[in-house]
RNA sequence: GCCAAAGUGGUGGAAUUGGUAGACACGCUGGACUCAAAAUCCAGUGCUGGCAACAGCGUGUGGGUUCGAGUCCCACCUUUGGUACCA
C-alpha cells in the first residue's frame, strides 16, 4: 500500500498509454511500456508513484476517512466524539441560546474563553453554521491552504525536477488531516515505545511543543485585536514593534492610504520570491504599515510592520517583537532604527546568548527583580489576570495537507450537497472507485485531472464530489492492520484478528519515514484506538531503522585549458560506458566563486564545494559541465597530481538509475547464489548502519558456504558419521548455538555469521562429519542460507523442511570452562598470561600471579600496592 | 545555525557494555600442489626499532576520572543524516 515508484514513471502516463490499470498489470506489460513511454520522450510532474489502487483494500481506507470526518476532538475528555452528539447538543439547545451545557461540549473545538471573546454575531453565525460543521471541527478540515500545482496559464517561478515544467503555490481549498489534536498524545506516547532515541528526539522536535501566552493587543482606531503567540511573556516591556506574515488577515485592513504604495510594492516582492529564493537569501526585509498597536501594560503606541521573517502558519501569524531578546527581532529593529528597550540584565550569566532563558528583568514595572523563569509566570499570570490572554501551549506541528491534485489515490467518499455541505457515503457505498479516464491531463487552474469529467464532478441530485484524491501516506497510515486479516470483507479487520495480532511488534524500515509516515500511522492508530476499533494505543511496539546499501558515484574532472590566467575544467559524471548525455542538461559556465548558484550539472555543488577543499588551489577555477561522453577508461589510471589532466572524485551515495551506480541483485545471485548473497548482506555489517556495497568481501563468504556444505560431503558422496559428538564437538556446535541465538535477539547478524565461520573453520579442524554436530547446525543456519541447508536437511534424510524442524536447543553444560587464561597486567598492562582453573579463589590467584618468574622483571625494586583480580576477566598487580 | 548519529589496521568491521584492542572476513606477502594458470591448502600480516627474545607507540585531537578507558566526563575537530527565520 505504500506508494512506489515504478521505475520512474508515474501512473497517469502509464494509464494514458495502455488504458491499463496499472495494480492490475503484469510486469511484463510494465517493462513494454515503459520502453515506448521513453521512446515518446515523455517528462512529468504530477505525480511519481501510484497510490494504493486495489478498491477492496482502499474501501476501508476511505471508511476510516469517514469516520475522521465525522468525529471531533473532544478537549476536556481528549478524545474523539462523534459530531453528532455535538449537534444534538445545539439543536435540544434552540436557535441561539447558548445554554451551559452545550457551551461545555463546544468547548472541543474552541476555549470557554476564546468563546467569550467572539463578538456576538460570530457566536451566533458559529451557531448557524453549525449544519456545516463538518467542514470545520472533524479531524478533516475542509478548508483553504498552498499547494503546489502545475502553471498551466502563466510562468511564475520554479520549474518541477523531472520535466523542467513551471509550477506554482496556490491556495486551494482542501482537506487537512488536523493531526495537530493529537499533538499532546503523539508526544506522549513516546515514552512507551522501544524506538531509537534519534528517533523519538527527532518526533518530539518535529512536534515542537513550547510553552507560551497568547497575548492580544488592541489597535489604536480599531475594535479588532492583534492576537500574537510569544513563550516569552516576560520580555513584554521590550515590544517596541509587532510584525505580521505578508499574507495575515489584518494587513489589508490596517494599511495607512499614506503606507500603501510601499506595502503593496513589498506584498509584491514576497508573492514573487519562491521558497527557493527565500530559503537561500534570509536578508532582513520588511514594510510599515502605517497602524499603531497599543501596548497592554504601558499604553505606549507600538508600530505595526509587515515582514517575511514572521511565517503565516506558525502560531498566529504575528509576533510582538523584542529587540533585546531576540537575534531576528534585533537585526530587523537595527535595519529599520526601531528603538531597543534592555529588559533582561544578564550579566550575571556570562556567555549566555539572547535565546538563553536566563536573568534578571529591569525595566519592566511589576517584573523588575524577578529571575527569568519566575517572571514567566508572573507575566502569564497577570496577563490573565487582566484579560489580555492567557498562557498557551503551542506545537510546530502542523494540520496535513490531504488532498492531491492528480489522478492516482484514494477519491475521497464525500459529497457536497447543493448549499456546500459536505457529507459522507455510507459504507454500503464503498469503494468510491476512481472513475476510468482516457484524460489525464490537469484540470483549469491547477485542479486535479478529476475535475475535468463531467460524470465525476456531478453525483445528481445537486451533489458534487470532490476532485482531488488522497495522498499515499493515507493506505499506508493503516496497511499493517490490514495484513492482520486481508480478505475481510466485513470489517478493515475483524476484532478477533485485532485482539489476536494488536499490533506490530517489529517495525524495519528506512529512517527517511522518520517524521511524516511514521507520524500519521501512529495519529490514525490512536484514533481508532479511541473509537474502540484497535486495543492498542502504538501501532508499532519496537523499530529499526535499517541502513541503506549504498553505492558509489564518482565524478571526473578534466583540466582542459588556462583562460585568462583562471584553471578551466571540463567536469562530469560517470560510472559506466552508457555515458552522461541523458543527465547534463544544460552546459554551464561555472565561475565557482560569483556565480555558484546556478548550476544545472550532472556534478552537483555538493561535489565542486569537495572538490575546492580538496584542491584549494583551483578556487578561482572555472567549470564547464559537459555533454561530452567519459568513459573510465578514456584517461590514464586514477592520477591526482596537478600536472595531469584528470582528476577523479568519488563519494559514496544512494544507489540511483540518475547515478548509473545500480548493482543488480540478479546479476550477485547469478554469480555467487541466493544463500551467499544473503549471508554477504548480513555480514557486511551491523544492521543500522549505511554501508556502500562492495563485492570485494563475498568472496569469503562464499569460501565460507563451500566449506560448510564440504564438512558433509567427500566427492560426491554423502559422508556422515553417526559416533558420538566428544566433548569439545558438543562444545563447538553449543557455542555456536549460544552466540547466534544472543546475536539474532539483538539484530546482530554480521557477528552471528562470523560465529558459523568460526564454528565450521573449528569442525573442520579436527575433521568432524557427525550428524549429531552437523544436523542441528544445518538447522541453526537455515534463517541465514535456506536454500543449501533445505538441500542437506534433505540429503541427511529428514522428509520434512528445515524451516519447520524443532530449533536447537542450548545446552550450557557443555559451555562450562574448567580453567580461564587470566592476563597478569601490571599497571593495566598485559605482560603475561596464566591459566587458572575455575574453582580457584581470588587469594590463591593473588598470591600466585605476584610469583610468577614472567612476572618478576616488573616487580623488581616495586614495591606491590594492590592486586585486582576479576573473576574470568584479569588480573591487574599495582605498583610503585 | 539547530537536532541526531558516528570517527578503531591498507579495507568492511569485532570487542562479553569499564577488564587481553583489532574477532571474523577482504586485501597483501611468502610457501605447498601444478608443465602452467585457476581453484584449494598452509604460514605471516596494527605501526616503529631489532636477526631474535623483546621493547616502545597505538581506537579523530587535547585534557580529566579510574588499579585499568575504544567504552565514562569536559572542550574541540571531522564526517554523515535530518531540519530550517518555529516567535
Amino acid at each position: 500500500p505504500m506508494g512506489f515508484d515504478a521505475f520512474g514513471l508515474p501512473a497517469e502516463e502509464y494509464a494514458i498509454q495502455t488504458g491499463i490499470h496499472p495494480a492490475r498489470s503484469t510486469q511484463d506489460n510494465m517493462k513494454m511500456y515503459r520502453v515506448q513511454l521513453k521512446k515518446l520522450g515523455f517528462s512529468f510532474d504530477w505525480s511519481r508513484s501510484f497510490a494504493t489502487c486495489d478498491p477492496n483494500y482502499y474501501k476501508w481506507t476511505q471508511w476510516i476517512f469517514t469516520l475522521l470526518f465525522t468525529h471531533y476532538y473532544h478537549k476536556s475528555e481528549e478524545k474523539a466524539r462523534p459530531i453528532t452528539e455535538l449537534l444534538q447538543i445545539f439543536e435540544t439547545s434552540g436557535n441561539g441560546d447558548i445554554n451551559k451545557k452545550a457551551f461545555h461540549s463546544y468547548e472541543g473545538i474552541f476555549s470557554a474563553d476564546e468563546w467569550k471573546n467572539f463578538s456576538r454575531s460570530k457566536q451566533s453565525e458559529i451557531l448557524a453554521d453549525y449544519r456545516i460543521a463538518y467542514r470545520k471541527i472533524g479531524y478533516v478540515n475542509w478548508c483553504e491552504g498552498l499547494g503546489t500545482v502545475l502553471a498551466n496559464d502563466q510562468i511564475k517561478d520554479g520549474v518541477s525536477e523531472r520535466g523542467g515544467h513551471p509550477v506554482e503555490r496556490k491556495a486551494m481549498t482542501q482537506w487537512y488531516l488536523r493531526i495537530t489534536a493529537y499533538a499532546d498524545r503523539l508526544l506522549l506516547g513516546i515514552r512507551n515505545i522501544e524506538w531509537s532515541d534519534a528517533l523519538k528526539t527527532m518526533q518530539a522536535n518535529w512536534i515542537g511543543r513550547s510553552e507560551g501566552a497568547l497575548i492580544r493587543f488592541p489597535i489604536e482606531g480599531y475594535d479588532e485585536r492583534i492576537e500574537v503567540f510569544t513563550t516569552r511573556p516576560d520580555t513584554i516591556f521590550g515590544a517596541t514593534y509587532m510584525v505580521l506574515a505578508p499574507e495575515h488577515d489584518l494587513v489589508e485592513k490596517l494599511t495607512t492610504a499614506d503606507r500603501r504604495p510601499g506595502v503593496d510594492e513589498y506584498l509584491a516582492y514576497v508573492s514573487s520570491r519562491s521558497e527557493i529564493e527565500r530559503m537561500a537569501d534570509k536578508s532582513v526585509t520588511g514594510e510599515f504599515i502605517g497602524a499603531y498597536a497599543l501596548h497592554p501594560f504601558t499604553g505606549d503606541r507600538v508600530p505595526i510592520w509587515i515582514g517575511e521573517y514572521v511565517l503565516k502558519d506558525y502560531g498566529t501569524g504575528a509576533i510582538m517583537a523584542v529587540p533585546s531578546d531576540d537575534d531576528r527581532d534585533l537585526a530587523f529593529a537595527t535595519k529599520f532604527n526601531i528603538p531597543v528597550i534592555p529588559v533582561i540584565d544578564k550579566s550575571e550569566y556570562p556567555g549566555a546568548t539572547l535565546a538563553d532563558k536566563v536573568g534578571k528583568v529591569i525595566n519592566s514595572d511589576f517584573l523588575n527583580g524577578l529571575e527569568v523563569p519566575e517572571a514567566i509566570s508572573r507575566a502569564c499570570e497577570e496577563i490573565e489576570k487582566r484579560g489580555l490572554g492567557e498562557a498557551k501551549v503551542n506545537y510546530k506541528l502542523r494540520d496535513a495537507n490531504f488532498s492531491r491534485q492528480r489522478y492516482w489515490g484514494e477519491p475521497f467518499p464525500i459529497l457536497f450537497d447543493k448549499d456546500g455541505v459536505p457529507e459522507a457515503l455510507p459504507l454500503e457505498q464503498l469503494p468510491l472507485e476512481l472513475p476510468k479516464t482516457k484524460d489525464f491531463k490537469p484540470g483549469v487552474g491547477g485542479k486535479s485531472p478529476l475535475s475535468r469529467l463531467e460524470s465525476w464532478v456531478n453525483a445528481g441530485d445537486g451533489y458534487t464530489r470532490v476532485t482531488d484524491v488522497m495522498p499515499a501516506v493515507a493506505g499506508s497510515s493503516w496497511y499493517y492492520l490490514r495484513y492482520m486479516d486481508p480478505h475481510n470483507d466485513k470489517a478493515f479487520a475483524s476484532p478477533e484478528a485485532i485482539s489476536y495480532w494488536q499490533n506490530v511488534d517489529l517495525y524495519v524500515g528506512g529512517s527517511e519515514h522518520a517524521v511524516a509516515h511514521l507520524l500519521y500511522a501512529r495519529f490514525w492508530h490512536k484514533f481508532l484506538y479511541d473509537l474502540g476499533y484497535v486495543t492498542t494505543e502504538e501501532p508499532f511496539k519496537k523499530l529499526i531503522n535499517q541502513g541503506m546499501i549504498q553505492g558509489v558515484i564518482e565524478y571526473m574532472i578534466l583540466l582542459k585549458e588556462k583562460v585568462d590566467g583562471h584553471h578551466k575544467f571540463l567536469c562530469s559524471g560517470l560510472a559506466s560506458d552508457r555515458g552522461i548525455e541523458d543527465y547534463v542538461r544544460i552546459p554551464v559556465h561555472i565561475d565557482f566563486v560569483n556565480d555558484y548558484g546556478n548550476s544545472d550539472s550532472f556534478m552537483d555543488l555538493n561535489s565542486l564545494r569537495k572538490f575546492i577543499k580538496w584542491r584549494p588551489e583551483f578556487k578561482n577555477a572555472i567549470f564547464e559541465c559537459t555533454k561530452g561522453v567519459f568513459h573510465k577508461g578514456m584517461f590514464s589510471p586514477k592520477s591526482t597530481a596537478s600536472d595531469s589532466h584528470l582528476l577523479t572524485l568519488s563519494e559514496v551515495g544512494k544507489m540511483s538509475k540518475r547515478y548509473y551506480n545500480v548493482v543488480n541483485p540478479d546479476d550477485v545471485v547469478k554469480d555467487y547464489g541466493a544463500d551467499t548473497f544473503r549471508a554477504y548482506e548480513m555480514f557486511l555489517g551491523p544492521l543500522e548502519q549505511s554501508k556502500p556495497w562492495d563485492t570485494q568481501g563475498i568472496e569469503g563468504v562464499s569460501k565460507f558456504i563451500r566449506k560448510f556444505w564440504g564438512l558433509f560431503f567427500t566427492g560426491e558422496n554423502l559422508e556422515i558419521s553417526d559416533a558420538t559428538p566428544t566433548t569439545q564437538e558438543f562444545k563447538i556446535l553449543h557455542r555456536t548455538i549460544q552466540k547466534v541465538e544472543k546475536d539474532i535477539e539483538a539484530f546482530s547478524f554480521n557477528t552471528a555469521v562470523s560465529a558459523f565461520m568460526i564454528c565450521v573453520n573449528d569442525l573442520r579442524k579436527i575433521d568432524c562429519h557427525k550428524r549429531a554436530i552437523l544436523e542441528p547446525l544445518v538447522r541453526l543456519l537455515s534463517p541465514f542460507a535456506p536454500f543449501i541447508c533445505e538441500e542437506l536437511w534433505q540429503r541427511l534424510g529428514n522428509e520434512s523442511s528445515v524451516h519447520l524442524a524443532q530449533y536447537p536447543e542450548l545446552d550450557p553444560s557443555y559451555l562450562v570452562e574448567d580453567s580461564f587464561d587470566y592476563p597478569i597486567c601490571i599497571n593495566g598492562k598485559k605482560r603475561h598470561v596464566k591459566a587458572y582453573s575455575s574453582g580457584m579463589g581470588k587469594e590463591d590467584i593473588m598470591a600466585d600471579a605476584t610469583q610468577i618468574p614472567e612476572i618478576g622483571k616488573w616487580l623488581e625494586g616495586k614495591n606491590v600496592v594492590k592486586v585486582i583480580v576479576v573473576p574470568k576477566r584479569m588480573v591487574n598487580i599495582v605498583v610503585k
